[in-house]
DNA sequence: CGATTTATGTCAACACCTTGCCATATTAAT
DNA sequence: ATTAATATGGCAAGGTGTTGACATAAATCG
């Protein structure tokens, strides 16, 4: 029976974590970066590729509301305000007042934002080919499940 | 011989890549509220969390320049500017010009910005064993792996 | 039914991040 | 040595993220 203790991380467990945050920092840094080079002829950030791919779910048709978004993005619902205006703005979605809710808007996608949605798949294939080369499917899959698990940890009280 | 074709990543295989870009973007706005929420007792954010620990790394004794922060980083000169005036509002990094290079900045943690990074270790490794319980190191490690081939890749032209 | 509590979305203020542009300083070229 | 090219850091504008405060709508409770 090892008469280490079970409260803290060993000190090199501490290191291994340490540089797992900051390779996450480091990478969001360039993926905000590069994913937003390779959308920029399209006219839309990263953050609103990710409402468009919410939006384009089996099962979407009918639209979310902002806090169904900001569950699934798990970003504020004042910040998607900003982020769907200039939407909104752009002819990409459009918002909808719930005649059962008059508090809540329906957030749809709009024609343009759909052929939008479709004009940028090629280039989002590029952008996947180019960033994962020479790292397997085996290799995402296994940091898919760290980033579950990491997410359901920090989702808790 | 197979007749798929090598240029593009099969329609599954797409699905892996665009599910692991949607965890890393959900990860870290999550860990972006989570660590602020850490951090706040210290009065210090997840991105100024970064700089004191390039700066308190071995070998960093004498500073850095805004450049070597920016490429250790992976962010902006620019987006320093503004991350280290206010780091040098509260005192915890000074700005000194660099007597051989009158462009050059020596960014150097204060006393004040050392007992900053001393201090808020214990509530780093309560984070890091908060948000990993249930993640081996094994799989941690794996992640690291996979984040550097990634960024290897996104940073070449 | 009226009063309190809860839910939804927005506005405001601030930090962070990017790009484009610029002033200054150093280095290279002629 | 003067001119041109390059390097360093900062300023400004705009999108993205947070929290706090707020108006309105719906649900709950007395």
């Amino acid at each position: 029976m090892p008469a280490t203790s079970t409260r803290h991380q060993d000190s090199s467990h501490h290191d291994t974590s340490n540089k797992l945050f900051f390779r996450l920092f480091q990478a969001v840094n360039i993926i905000h970066r590069t994913g937003t080079q390779a959308l920029k002829q399209f006219d839309i950030s990263t953050q609103q590729w990710s409402v468009l791919g919410a939006l384009s779910r089996e099962g979407c048709e009918g639209g979310m509301t902002v806090n169904e978004l900001s569950d699934y993005l798990l970003v504020s619902r004042q910040n998607l305000t900003g982020v769907l205006g200039r939407m909104e703005r752009g002819g990409y979605i459009a918002r909808q007042v719930n005649p059962r809710d008059q508090r809540s808007r329906h957030i749809t996608l709009t024609a343009r934002g759909g052929e939008v949605w479709q004009s940028i798949q090629p280039a989002i294939a590029d952008f996947y080919e180019a960033s994962l080369q020479g790292i397997d499917e085996g290799q995402q899959l296994q940091t898919i499940a760290l980033l579950d698990d990491l997410i359901g940890n920090m989702k808790r009280p």
